[in-house]
RNA sequence: GGGCGGUUAGCUCAGUUGGUAGAGCGCCUCAUUUACACUGAGGAUGCCAGGGGUUCGAGUCCUCUACCGCCCACCA
């Protein structure tokens, strides 16, 4: 009724008499589709799967424009798929993303004039939880509006129950494998956040420091960092070096020192480089990952100088309690006062190792922690890959891959953080020893007998994201691991092929003695319109939400695919963007005339012939495109077809030529299925008014219209070129 | 020190297996309410970083060089 009300003379929708506005049909078209349950693999015709396991959303901030780019990529496949009568399942998630929370809800905490560690473990795990899901139904709602045609009825967040269930009996498995071991280890350690960190999560920073060249008895020693020489009894050299040939390996020298004399042992070890500084230094085994490899060889004593708060322990005398920075220069002065400086390069240029998150300079620390043994899980991974049951997309992502895996040493899956997994094991009070523990059965050490408490470190965020793909599917439905597992394609950020690719495919391999996925689709960075990273500090952010609300979330999508090859990053610019909201306008008004001619269509329904056949090649073409993941040229030859093929000259030409209006009817219906992928909601709102357009007039649409199987949504209309069959899909 | 990329029109980038260069944006000229001015017609612009090689033919394959970028690595 209100349809009818709306028309025109013509029998065009009012609507269409104004330029096309996003706003007025995304919301509505997307909540079409969600009640439609076609988002649910279940409610799909066909049997064979088409599976995407999303990335996991972080659930600590807004939508940014990287996550814009995986909710476009991955929709375009599975839309593409869906309509190629695939039994699609996007199954989306919520990743509490350990550190990355927890340091953003630190922020929170310190603009409020709190601390983390002024509170109870139980309340700042439940303040996080709250934070996580109530930013949660934000993102939610935003992934939505990028037009994300995922099942949220299969939607999975990485603290429920059976997943970490799930995590623990794996936890428990890698164990009983061999795989898992408690270790005392130099742990790269954040003084600021108090916790350890993976390797990957270190960055490297070039400082320029002075270097002091100190009086060490009868040697000089060069170092940057004075405050870590309280403990230093060993001094080491080269075996070969022939300016020490008369000090011999274990001889003990006296000597004087920042707080006293001192008795040092002399140390030969081949790590030592003879060229560099003096050939001789003193070693630090706790704060230095060479220093304890040296110690380990020796056998000789460790002791800890720095606190986990990166301040001075009481060995250090008189400069207990300062932090480093401070001690520093104090130490200095003292030496110079007892003639112990012999000189300082002012421009020593050296790498710094410093937290991913916060930039404070990591402080190595002895640390006894969980650690999953790589080498036999990486040794499986390479078979695989080397044989070529990944495809990589980037094909160069391979050779980074092979290369990284072949280096591969321990990952350290222990943080000393509150917010996350915590880890199902018992400590020995005596001995140190781990055991893992899922049910709190043990009681005692099974080693020493000795009394055993929790340990109260969780798990690395990425050691339960890693599990992702089958942790997902065996804790939902019966039959969707069986169904589902393993997935086709996993699309994320190049920047985590490490962090979250390679060790999904070592995991999933070990853990279900599958491949978690057939191809790794990576995308490249996001970049401003200069080709600048974003950032906070830049002030160079662009929300995607803004851009969709100013041109359309259609016209954001297909600017975030056309030109983005796997692997490249991408310079937004806003210009480019309002191009392709010209293009849906373009699109609209195309409709408009089509649907303005209806009362010329032709009952017999005959099409041009040429102008069919050159819309096969297309959408053959395009097809081919798309089964290649080339999406960025797929939706630019249909961009051009439909602009400057279809409405610059074929309908130019129907004006003219009066056997033509059935022919456009069915380019336009055809074009708008090639284009649903990448503009989802413009061609679902058109084929909403030209499903009406057959209800209101059947005889003139002759028989493309059956009423036994009533068109509903675009989303689920097959796609115009079936691969399968070899030919074009029929009217 | 090791590994991986990039260098194509003013800008941002395509260029599938080798067949005498493409898109978008921008620029210039014209049209003026046409389904669409969120428009249409037409136009200009490239020693495809440089050298050498393979080939009937190279932006595309091989090799060397230059510059730019990214990742990995415990020189105190």
């Amino acid at each position: 009724m209100i349809f009818k009300e709306s028309k025109n003379s013509n029998g065009v929708n009012e609507k269409f008499l104004k330029p096309y506005n996003p706003a007025q049909t995304e919301d509505r078209i997307y909540k079409l589709w969600e009640k439609s349950g076609f988002f649910n693999p279940d409610n799909l015709p066909g049997d064979k799967p088409f599976t995407i396991i999303m990335p996991p959303t972080n659930a600590n901030g807004s939508l940014h424009a990287g996550h814009a780019l995986v909710m476009t990529i991955e929709d375009i496949m599975i839309r593409y798929k869906r309509m190629r009568g695939h039994k699609t399942l996007w199954l989306p998630g919520l990743d509490h993303a350990g550190i990355e929370t927890q340091a953003v809800y630190e922020k929170q905490l310190e603009k409020e004039g709190r601390s983390r560690f002024d509170m109870s473990r139980e309340e700042l795990y439940s303040e996080i939880l709250n934070f996580t899901l109530n930013n949660s139904k934000n993102i939610k709602s935003q992934i939505k509006s990028m037009g994300a045609s995922c099942d949220w009825s299969r939607e999975k967040f990485t603290l429920d129950e059976d997943i970490v269930n799930l995590v623990y009996k794996n936890f428990k498995r890698l164990s009983e494998d061999g795989l898992l071991y408690r270790g005392s280890r130099i742990v790269s350690w954040c003084p600021k956040h108090r916790t350890a960190f993976s390797d990957l999560e270190i960055l490297d920073e070039e400082r320029v420091d002075p270097f002091y060249y100190l009086k060490y008895g009868p040697f000089t020693i060069a170092t940057a960092r004075p405050e870590t020489k309280f403990g230093d009894k060993y001094v080491v050299m080269h075996p070969d070096d022939k300016r020490y040939e008369d000090y011999k390996h274990g001889q003990k020298i006296e000597l004087e020192w920042i707080n006293g004399p001192i008795t040092a042992t002399i140390i030969k070890d081949e790590a030592i480089d003879m060229e560099f500084g003096t050939g001789v230094m003193t070693i630090t085994p706790w704060h230095d990952t060479a220093d304890f490899e040296i110690a380990e060889r020796h056998g000789l004593d460790k002791e800890q100088i720095i606190g986990e708060d990166g301040k001075l322990l009481p060995i250090a005398g008189e400069f207990t309690g300062m932090k480093i920075a401070e001690a520093r220069q104090k130490i200095i002065e003292k030496l110079e006062g007892k003639g112990l400086v012999e000189k300082v390069d002012t421009n020593y240029k050296h790498v710094v190792r410093t937290c991913y998150k916060c930039g404070t300079v990591i402080e190595p620390q002895i640390k006894s922690q969980w650690f999953v043994r790589m080498k036999p899980l990486a040794e499986k991974a390479l078979e695989k890959i080397n044989t070529g049951e990944i495809t990589y997309l980037p094909e160069h992502y391979k050779k980074i891959t092979i290369h990284w895996l072949e280096n591969i040493i321990d990952w350290n899956i222990s943080r000393q953080i509150v917010w996350g997994i915590p880890i199902p094991a018992k400590i020995c009070e005596s001995c140190g020893e781990g055991m893992v523990d899922l049910d709190n059965s043990v009681k005692s050490c099974a080693k020493c007998g000795g009394s055993v408490r929790q340990d109260n470190d969780t798990f690395d965020t990425w050691f339960s994201s890693s599990q992702w793909p089958y942790a997902t599917l065996q804790t939902l439905r019966e039959k969707d691991f069986e169904t589902f597992y393993p997935t086709d394609v996993m699309e994320t950020a190049g920047e985590i092929i490490f962090f979250w690719v390679a060790r999904m495919v070592m995991l999933g391999l070990h853990v279900t003695g599958e491949l978690p996925f057939k191809t790794v689709y990576l995308h490249g960075l996001v970049l401003d319109a200069k080709g600048r990273k974003m950032s906070k500090s830049k002030g160079n952010v662009i929300n995607p939400l803004d851009l969709t609300a100013k041109y359309g979330t259609d016209a954001l999508r297909i600017a975030l695919v056309i030109g983005n090859t796997p692997g490249t990053s991408l310079a937004l610019a806003e210009d480019r963007i309002k191009g392709y909201k010209n293009f849906a306008n373009k699109l609209w008004n195309i409709a408009r005339y089509v649907l303005s001619q209806v009362d010329k269509f032709d009952k017999s329904d005959k099409l041009n012939k040429e102008l069919k056949e050159e819309f096969d090649d297309l959408a053959k073409d395009v097809t081919n495109d798309m089964e290649n993941f080339r999406f960025y040229i797929a939706a630019e030859k249909i961009y051009h077809y439909i602009w400057h093929r279809f409405a610059d000259e074929i309908l130019e030409e129907s004006k003219k030529n009066p056997e033509l209006p059935s022919t456009i009817h069915y380019l336009l219906e055809n074009s708008l299925k090639l284009l649903h992928p990448f503009m989802p909601f413009i061609t679902e709102e058109i084929w909403q008014e030209l499903k009406h357009l057959e209800t209101e007039f059947p005889s003139a649409l002759g028989n493309s219209v059956s009423k036994s199987e009533p068109r509903t949504l675009l989303m689920i209309e097959p796609w115009p070129f079936d691969k399968a069959q070899s030919k074009p899909a029929k009217l």
